[in-house]
DNA sequence: GAACAAATGTTAGTGGCTAACATTTAGTGG
DNA sequence: CCACTAAATGTTAGCCACTAACATTTGTTC
């Protein structure tokens, strides 16, 4: 037991080795091929118990962001400027503000999740919590709602779609990809 | 029996009431509570065959729409633009020449579709084959590669979230949401 | 080391969905 | 009208994600 696993406690510890396990086994045999059960025995512990860590299997892969940090920059923007703007503008303040994440971490939940269909639908349910949140924000400040609604899930489905194809490609910086994506959605490219 | 369904054959009658059975059901009790079983027992059939005809339970309200149609309105657009101003433009002018379709069935589904949040992602799921063929429409005419997943991702995401807000509406025209919708995209609203 | 709570295990189920094989039903040619 | 065929449906059995109720272990604290 490696240091790091030591001052983890029992709980977390499990959950990450359950994580570990079920990523690789992901990997060598993709998402559909794997049985909770398989990934369960591969790190030791029931089914019933992965079930407690993971409310479902998807949740291995897709996590949620940072919903609270794009609501203020979301705030942050200028008024008057119409609800697609200000949405790409919230994003590219919340992004720069954000710790670099472990990169390569990253891109191995989003390479898995590029390369499994079914596992977008995901994806998108996890989005609309972010949506949610940013529509909010866009109607507190005056927008339509209706339009408020179309311009955030424009937004976090462009982002996405930028997302899987960063996951694609070796070295590329994910900062690059983001705001090259957010400058397609202002149609500036 | 019906004159209408006389001419319809075995095969899509069947259809035709598993469908109609599961919509009534959806609409009383809530689609996440309404069973496979308890459809196909309303349409008076086995779950077996319920199957037969859909292939899964959310393909009774998430139906394919018009991807050739679309693919072709974007072709016809001006080249030299931001793919996001293309796509929108391709988008408008489907939409333009599109049979106005039966409103009222359009709407029963896409309300059941925007009261299921599961449901949201069979959605996306669906969207993800119109997605393509935008991209390819796109790339094809030169576009970066990066940015028409970008633009295509956020176009059907924009018409989706107009659609359920949409069909929470009473009486308004679907052609004027969607429109509404296309300009928020394009930032003029 | 007894007591308590957190973490895990057991068992038994539900619901979506599939496969393999049997049966009925609706047309068709004779 | 009947035999024949193919399409449509039925039966049975099972996989997998996920849940509920209850039992057991494990770590911690006094």
């Amino acid at each position: 037991m490696s240091d790091n696993d030591q001052r983890l406690g029992r709980l977390a510890r499990t959950r990450a080795r359950l994580q570990e396990c079920a990523l690789d086994l992901f990997e060598r045999q993709g998402y559909d091929q794997t049985t909770a059960a398989q990934i369960a025995g591969a790190a030791g512990v029931t089914e019933m118990t992965f079930f407690r860590h993971f409310a479902t299997k998807d949740r291995l892969v897709v996590e949620d962001p940072y919903d609270p940090l794009i609501a203020d920059a979301v705030a942050a923007q200028p008024r008057g400027l119409p609800p697609l703007t200000r949405a790409v503008g919230g994003l590219r303040a919340a992004w720069a503000r954000l710790p670099e994440p472990a990169s390569d971490d990253v891109r191995r939940r989003v390479r898995i999740a590029a390369a499994t269909p079914s596992l977008r639908a995901a994806i998108a349910a996890n989005n609309a919590a972010t949506e949610q949140i940013l529509v909010e924000q866009l109607v507190g400040d005056g927008a339509d709602p209706d339009a408020a609604s179309v311009a955030a899930a424009a937004v976090l489905a462009g982002i996405t779609a930028a997302l899987l194809r960063w996951s694609q490609r070796d070295g590329a910086a994910l900062a690059d990809a983001v705001s090259a994506a957010l400058d397609t959605l202002e149609a500036r490219r």
